[in-house]
DNA sequence: ATAGTAATGAACTTATTGGTTCAACAAAAT
DNA sequence: ATTTTGTTGAACCAATAAGTTCATTACTAT
């Protein structure tokens, strides 16, 4: 590794002559701190995923909290993105709302169940206590915008009178909850991968009970599936 | 302190003579892991909370690691007994479904929120990488007790038409995701406390919205409260 | 009383790691 | 060609912590 002339020799991206090490750092810091933790993940360990020497690091980014800290912020950032682009996918003028709930609910699984946002999710409830800072820079405003995203289609929905609520931001929250609580209770915590099938009846499953309690059609009678 | 003569001199329990320090170092060994997380709790901080000699713990407990383990089912024990008797407050023969559903929630979110509980998931997730075999340890027996006695106790309630679902243990796992879905997400990850009329409030809006989906009386006809 | 057992304190070893310094170096700009 | 800037490798320091050893001390059972 190190000054790289090829194009990816081993870390993934160090080409650019100086520029960007940055990003590089940032994307190797959070690959390791997810896998070793924050205090096991040693500055020299982050320095050889990122195909980078130790002073680089302390060049750029000035120690590891500091480092830490961008480092969940990018990935939090990422991830975010990624969540409200499912959450689009809810319109108010789906032709079959089951449909479109279990379609957004398993997007919005996919998401939950991706590997950086379990890591993500992992770092923030290990490192809240001695980073509580950590909280406001990624676990209020990440959720917080995807909960305003839902709120917003299902306040959308609400008033084109096809769903029966009154407050569509505590209704999202219930929601993401039905689709997610299941989810964390049995998949031992992103240790081993959550499968399509599984996915797909959780979304289904949270989608029925969502819209027995706020779906204005009758939809199915009892029996699912 | 030290070989205290003293009824409780500083940390706890340490007075019969050499039984059971080992449960004071097992109980010191959480709170310090708790406080500090695993890999910034040294020995040396575990043996002065639990007022006791360093070699005494290697006596003990040998290792770090063994300690951690010994130590964390140990409070998930304690935490799954604390839940297990609130989800026995729900009975078949509750008078008002909905009362009994807000009540045997509010316990449930009780137990959700206390200190040891968040302490407990936190250590959980923070560490499950190092130590995978913790999920079996404290992570699967656990909720999964927990989720059976909930599943048992609906599936009484059905039995008796006052329930209308086919999958109690479903059901049941959307009843507690519905419950401490909508916390976990606002609630700072237990750095700052759910007062009791929010875990109120909560317990309420979960309670609705399940009976909704899942009530055989036709319960409040929208508005809630 | 006495012998045996468990706990204690303190020093010690060993290993890791965060953070720093510095001379050499390669590419970019002039 | 030369200066400048960011990078590199390697060595170094100080701190922290796991784990151990051991002589000493205090209970407890006989």
């Amino acid at each position: 590794m190190g000054r790289a002339k090829v194009a990816d020799a081993a870390g993934g991206a160090s080409v650019r002559g100086r520029i960007d090490k940055r990003q590089a750092i940032l994307d190797a810091a959070f690959v390791v701190f997810a896998r070793e933790g924050y205090a096991q993940a040693s500055i020299d360990l982050i320095a050889a995923e990122a195909g980078v020497a130790k002073p680089t690091i302390y060049n750029h980014l000035a120690g590891k909290e500091n480092l830490f800290r961008h480092a969940m912020a990018a990935a939090a950032d990422r991830s975010t993105a990624r969540t409200l682009a499912a959450v689009s996918r809810l319109t108010a003028d789906a032709p079959d709302l089951h449909l479109a709930f279990v379609d957004v609910g398993r997007a919005l699984l996919d998401c939950y169940c991706s590997a950086d946002s379990w890591a993500l999710r992992r770092l923030l409830h290990a490192e809240i206590v001695r980073f509580p800072d950590l909280f406001d820079l990624v676990g209020a405003s990440g959720p917080g915008q995807v909960a305003q995203a839902v709120a917003d289609r299902l306040a959308r929905l609400a008033l084109a009178g096809r769903l029966r609520l009154t407050d569509p931001v505590e209704a999202g929250e219930q929601f993401v909850a039905l689709l997610t609580g299941p989810v964390a209770g049995r998949s031992a915590l992103g240790t081993l991968p959550f499968d399509d099938v599984q996915r797909q009846a959780a979304a289904h499953s949270a989608t029925v009970t969502f819209l027995r309690a706020f779906g204005a059609e009758p939809s199915e009678p009892v029996g699912g599936a």
